[in-house]
DNA sequence: GTATAACCGAGACGGTACGTCCGGTCTTCCA
DNA sequence: TGGAAGACCGGACGTACCGTCTCGGTTATAC
């Protein structure tokens, strides 16, 4: 999905003078996105990414430290959009559900491809590392812990491991698959579920 | 542990002119480990590789099509020395074994980032992807997947999942911890594996 | 001399509104002056001047077309305080003053330093030197050559040549020396003088 | 003149491996030469250049500090070629021929605008002022004393001032008309030796 | 009195060039 | 023929300014 840098729909909402440019901001998104998911993380580069965008350089160094950061604020919006923590449900269905999601974004959905640059880009850099922890990695598991522990209080779930290894022993599977290139069928998800959260 | 570029102790014996240079390729095998380990896969360039070498670019390109074969070379090598895949055991203690040393590996070994840093890489590289699977991931899931079932032959280990999404079930969490830059204690290799591979 | 950029000590007179601020007029070309001789020409940028007259760059734009043109300000400004061409006098020692002071003027006040700056940006840059001659070297010429056709008139000096030349071969050593950063000595002045306006 | 970047009528011949490509060193300065002359200094970036010679920035940066060098190399090549200083000769039509050709040099050779374009961009910056004494203006400036000092020796010319002085006070009016868009004619060229350097 | 218009500081924007780094290719010369 | 050396073209990096623009606020003049 190729969006023409030059000519908008709407021609472009008239610069804000002072302010950000929220039109800029979409189109740097936007494009960086595409990149990624049509030519791949390797091809992804600022300069690339402008031009696609039709915006200054300067702009997008003004905003993002770096292209992960980039890549960060589309990582956040579209994964609340397309698989987001349920925040009030307990029930056994609901949390499986919510790991058949996860399974779903990172091996079909082409913004699951971001997480998984991520991923790997925090395997070459540091503060990809950082970044990628503070800004997305932490905060959510912050909130699958809190759906487990609901679970655990309703009864609905248990595990003999702690929180975090219980997550890790259903979603290590699934990325590893997913970086591995191989397939993550609902089944599959459904007896890692059960072989660690039991009923 | 820094290899002197330049001077080498024994003024490195005399160059071999017709044949391969088996300093060389050594010199470039090391050199690009160091240097992986000291300053991350971001600053493991050629030219570095060369210079802390001590070999002509051209050296390297004839030997090697890209820095991520240099790596596989010796991921392969190391990984062989460090945690191969026992080719006669069968036994439960065995293979838990085998799954304890591949937490080691990915958590401890320095040889352990060079396969995280591939892992990494051939998100971003489709030609990465196929050489890591096509002469390491490949051949040792092979080894692992035999293992796997003499043990099952053999009533030592049991599975409901076939093999490869039950050596993943082990795998996927470990790796997807060393990634994320969790630890991997025995305890949990040893729950993961009792979770799907009880006797 | 610096000047400050920000806090002035009475806080800015509260802007006119309506009106051009004379304030803001005054620091732009003090700030640009102080920039030249500090940090020369190269180092002379709207950004620069802007910042260090705490001056917005649109103010700067508004009311000059260009860098060049605030020099030349402060340059009409500065040589008509510090070596006008004498209006009235006639006298040998009159004209040869003039070029004392020409000399002066540009090896040793700082002033001189923007006459030479865009003597030399007219060599890159077409409409510099049209403004350059516009603005200074013609009106100022057309001083020069009266000077002299009143000492001529008034049998105080002579020449060969005609008006232009006569006044080339005096103020051109004198410039050259200076833009080759050659020293110019009274004596020399005063030497070419005899040599092309002997009385 | 443009010379076509790509396709050369010899098709460039094979690179010299280890060595200094002299094809690629001579389309440097052919096309630092044309672009001045064309387009001006102000249009005269590294990036131009490599444009039109069809080089690579790196070997522009490989080989020179800064274009101000390169336009010395063609400077000091083109004057040796239009108007070198007479190293034998000592008679008052050698001396004066010798500055009738440095007039018509500044004011109609093309190769005489890189000598005005490095004398203003020497009062833009030290480094430029430098160079271009050290490789030009100072030898240049040796070998005229010397062909003054073998005039004034054998007697066909004389003058009150240093030998330094005195060739200011004729090749400063040529320069600085030069400089001002003025012309030199013959006739002032000859007045202005005259009446420094009479026999 | 209020509207209008021009001023001002601030700073975002699309661009161009900077000087550096590395990729991958090529050629020379030596052993 | 292999290897050290390194020049070459290409292209991305992150930075500095360019000149244009709009914002929000102020103040003098016009209605």
């Amino acid at each position: 999905m190729v969006r023409m840098p030059a000519v908008n729909s709407q021609p472009r909402r008239a610069r804000s003078g002072n302010q950000r440019d929220e039109a800029a901001r979409l189109a740097v998104l936007h494009a960086a996105d595409d990149l990624l998911v049509e030519h791949g993380f390797a091809k992804l580069t600022i300069e690339a990414i402008a031009r696609e965008a039709g915006v200054a350089k300067q702009t997008i160094y003004r905003w993002w430290p770096s292209k992960v950061e980039i890549l960060l604020d589309t990582l956040i919006e579209d994964s609340e959009k397309r698989f987001a923590v349920p925040a009030d449900k307990s029930s056994v269905d609901g949390i499986r559900g919510y790991f058949r999601g996860y399974a779903r974004f990172v091996t079909r959905d082409p913004a699951g491809k971001v997480l998984l640059a991520l991923i790997a880009e925090a395997q070459h850099n540091p503060e990809t590392a950082k970044s990628l922890h503070d800004r997305y990695l932490g905060p959510r598991r912050e909130l699958e812990r809190a759906l487990l522990a609901r679970g655990i209080e309703a009864g609905e779930v248990s595990t003999e491991l702690d929180l975090d290894a219980a997550i890790d022993a259903v979603v290590g599977p699934i990325v590893y698959r997913a970086l591995t290139g191989a397939s993550v069928p609902r089944a599959l998800v459904d007896a890692l579920f059960d072989g660690q959260l039991k009923p």
